[in-house]
DNA sequence: AGCACGCCGACT
DNA sequence: GTCGGCGTGCTC
């Protein structure tokens, strides 16, 4: 007797073990997608994690269902991967699972409605709801329960069907249905015979009493001719013939139609494109050194400038390492993957390159996820979603922009970091990883400095390129000598003009969207605030609404103060928009854009914009974080950040990291070609520590001020933190809830437990939030110790009655 | 995650 | 009296 471990995609703390039936103990791999029961009723698809022959001791198995796979759709590498995920990240395999598949391979039951013939067709004795589903379905033998909901014009419809299933007028059953589809088109085919020239004359003079027809026939002739294949949907627009005419031709067996399996996913170019280019000396030095380094060291750090030129060292090693049969993966942060890097390494590796992001759809994701497994993609060029595909052999992964935060996965479950994770998914195929930032984290910096990783500085840019001026403009002084407009210090409008005048384009950063992060009243202080959130609502002037950041609830514009009447309501602080719309006024005639989450939402204006830019048809792009990445222009000479306080004001510990390398990001976008570009910072904290440190684009000083800071207080790279979230409704439940669990787990881990306490914002979508911080000392044992330790506390929190709905969300390693 | 079971308020 | 609301617990 054979039994299957089974990850199902829930979060389930564990996997279940079906009993294995006889038919399947040849086929059933492990890796392989499994149909399940699971309930009373439902089925689920699952993914063998083992086969083995230990009867669970306490339950009696259930049989699995199906094996809905020849081959498997995993590799076991995957599954130790997952296995590692779920238990460093705090969660179940089933939600790592979830992450991993793509929707399409994930199926699930559908129940599905059908007729009781023996019924017969009498419905009397049927309430009006009933016999609406009883008449819909004596027609249509088949209903789905969301058809059943239509018809019924309500969502709660299980109590109608429960009824019909007494009364015996329907039975119920479920399918388990495949969401994944293979594109199919249509290409028209001549059909052999008339190959011969003498045949295809015959034929012309036959269909001489059928113009249409004749049409059609030279169109197809023509574009067999130019193309080799010819589409249905192309025939037909060209010859501006109807689908019925060119049946006609198929009706007279002169042509037929064959339905082609085709990719969704085109592989981009021709592979013949390569353009060959030659390394600076300080990039064929780095490369050398890169290569000796991962002969010793699984993982090398390569420290290079901004435009130092890391792209043309990645394109060389994966050459190399494709070269040698190895797949490679080059990870970027999501919004660096614009057309822009994609292009420059199709360029080069023409359809051995695939891509893998958010906005794919979920068959285009299959379709890239089988090409991954079967190692047809050579190289793959992804968000951080695309570590967690099925790759064969694995011989190299590049994570560039290792420092960017948006590495590690917020919500839901897996909370994993990408560069952590990579560099673990590596290990399992004897990969080598390499981390690319001019401004690394500092983990990654410190474990380099340690010998840990091995380390690579490339602290030229590329073609001699000079680093940029940067010059900190005090917004306390020019604000005192009423030299400010609006936001803008007169250098900043000097340099503007400038830019402008001599045909050079401009970046400005603010950290905020909208046009005002609140909104007050001047007479009593009061500012709106969202119903579901502890926030303040930002203003939206393009919208003329407010809008909450944290849930997205919009409300419409408030004139007059809830609180004392009054009509003196008045905007506070500043965002993109506010910049866009006061940039327009000062500069009337320039062409000028905003990028940010609210205008790139739809999916190609990201790009579209990127592509104004680069035609220069855009003076000045105003944004937030989203024109620090991936973004390339060589006549961009200036660069504004308008308020540098926004960006070290926040009580973190990663503050001056993240400040430091936001700034220095940014600057980098300027001056990338002819000639030196220029940095503006407005502040009023000029004297800042992190702000002379961008000036001078020291990032070794800031790495030995901030480590030295990390060490005293006890924070990374010295200790490892776990971030505790507890959530509820009431917010004495949650407090009390974090208060108990902070007691029980105080003994244990005392000097390492920060908190309980609300955060900043203590409640977000009617959920009252309380957080604790634990910090780990660097030791695998101890960290294994106490995630084993917090499991066993969690259950015993939500085995209180009062605490059995309280959310408990670990984050572990929390950026 | 579903989904059934079970215990309290507003209707026939 | 019942319908139906959602809180709670189980699924190999």
């Amino acid at each position: 007797m054979k039994f299957a471990d089974v990850i199902l995609p829930l979060a389930l703390p564990k996997n279940y073990t079906y009993a294995v039936p006889d038919h399947m103990l040849d086929t059933l791999k492990v890796g392989s997608r499994v149909a399940v029961p699971l309930g009373r009723q439902k089925k689920y698809a699952g993914v063998v994690k083992a086969i083995h022959e230990l009867a669970p001791p306490d339950y009696k198995t259930k049989p699995l269902l199906d094996l809905l796979d020849k081959d498997p759709v995993v590799y076991p590498t995957q599954l130790s991967f997952w296995e590692w995920l779920a238990s460093y990240y705090m969660c179940s395999e089933g939600e790592v699972l979830n992450a991993a598949l793509p929707a399409h391979l994930k199926l699930s039951s559908e129940t599905v409605l059908l007729f009781n013939d023996a019924y017969g067709d009498d419905f009397t004795d049927l309430s009006d709801d009933e016999y609406m589903i009883a008449e819909a379905l004596h027609i249509r033998k088949e209903l789905r329960i969301e058809e059943v909901q239509l018809i019924l014009d309500k969502s709660e419809v299980y109590s109608v069907i429960k009824k019909l299933i007494e009364k015996q007028v329907l039975l119920v059953y479920e399918e388990l249905k495949e969401v994944y589809k293979e594109k199919k088109e249509n290409y028209v085919q001549l059909h052999a015979r008339y190959e011969a020239e003498e045949e295809l004359a015959n034929l012309f003079n036959t269909l001489g009493k059928a113009p249409k027809q004749m049409e059609l026939l030279l169109a197809y002739l023509h574009l067999v001719k130019t193309q080799g294949s010819v589409l249905q949907s192309e025939l037909l627009k060209k010859s501006g013939a109807s689908a019925a005419q060119l049946k006609g031709l198929v009706d007279k067996e002169i042509v037929w139609i064959e339905k082609r399996v085709v990719d969704r996913v085109p592989g981009g170019g021709k592979v013949d494109v390569q353009i060959d280019f030659t390394l600076s000396p300080a990039q064929d030095k780095a490369l050398r050194e890169i290569r000796t380094g991962f002969e010793q060291k699984p993982v090398t750090l390569l420290h290079g400038v901004t435009s130092s030129g890391k792209t043309q060292l990645y394109i060389k090693l994966i050459e190399e390492y494709i070269a040698s049969g190895k797949q490679v993966l080059y990870l970027l942060p999501e919004i660096a993957l614009t057309a822009q890097i994609v292009r420059r390494l199709q360029k080069h590796f023409g359809n051995k390159i695939g891509i893998y992001h958010s906005r794919f759809n979920n068959n285009e994701r299959v379709e890239i996820w089988h090409k991954v497994k079967s190692g047809e993609l050579r190289i793959l060029l992804g968000a951080r979603s695309s570590l967690l595909l099925p790759f064969l052999e694995l011989g190299l992964i590049i994570l560039d922009e290792e420092h960017d935060p948006s590495y590690k996965q917020q919500d839901p479950a897996p909370r994993y970091h990408a560069r952590d994770a990579a560099i673990y998914y590596a290990g399992l195929f004897k990969a080598k990883v390499l981390l690319g930032s001019a401004t690394p984290s500092l983990e990654s910096y410190f474990n380099a400095s340690q010998g840990k990783y091995g380390l690579v500085e490339l602290s030229e840019r590329f073609g001699g390129l000079e680093m940029p001026e940067i010059e900190i403009v005090d917004v306390k002084k020019a604000q005192a000598e009423k030299q400010m407009q609006e936001n803008f210090s007169p250098q900043l409008i000097q340099a503007i003009h400038s830019t402008i005048a001599q045909g050079k384009q401009v970046i400005l950063f603010q950290n905020r969207r909208g046009y005002a992060p609140f909104m007050m009243c001047t007479t009593c202080g009061w500012i709106p605030t969202c119903k579901n959130c502890d926030v303040s609502l930002t203003y939206h002037r393009y919208q003329d609404q407010l809008t909450c950041h944290y849930c997205g609830t919009r409300y419409p514009y408030v004139h007059t103060c809830a609180a004392c009447g009054s009509q003196s309501l008045v905007t506070k602080s500043f965002g993109t928009e506010k910049i866009e719309t006061d940039l327009q006024e000062l500069f009337p005639k320039a062409r000028i854009a905003r990028m940010d989450m609210d205008a790139v939402r739809n999916k190609d204006s990201h790009n579209k914009m990127i592509q104004l830019l680069e035609n220069q048809e855009i003076d000045i792009l105003v944004g937030t974080q989203m024109v620090v990445k991936g973004l390339d222009f060589e006549n961009v000479s200036l660069v504004g950040i308008l308020s540098a306080d926004n960006l070290l004001g926040f009580p973190d510990f990663r503050v001056n990291e993240r400040a430091f390398q936001l700034m220095e990001q940014v600057s980098g976008r300027a001056g990338r070609k002819h000639g030196k570009g220029k940095v503006l910072i407005q502040a009023y904290r000029t004297q800042h520590p992190i702000l002379h440190y961008v000036t001078i684009h020291d990032y070794k000083a800031m790495y030995a001020a901030e480590i030295a800071e990390r060490q005293n207080f006890g924070y990374p790279p010295f200790f490892r933190l776990l971030k505790l979230t507890l959530k509820h409704k009431d917010q004495k439940v949650v407090e009390q809830a974090a208060l108990v669990l902070a007691n029980w787990l105080r003994p244990h881990i005392g000097p390492h437990l920060v908190g309980p306490a609300a955060p900043l914002v203590g409640r977000v979508r009617n959920y009252y939030l309380q957080e604790m911080m634990i910090k780990l000392p660097r030791d695998t044992k101890v960290i294994a110790q106490t995630k084993h330790l917090l499991k066993e506390t969690f259950i015993k929190l939500l085995a209180e009655k009062q605490f059995r709905s309280v959310f408990i969300v670990p984050d572990v390693d929390y950026v």
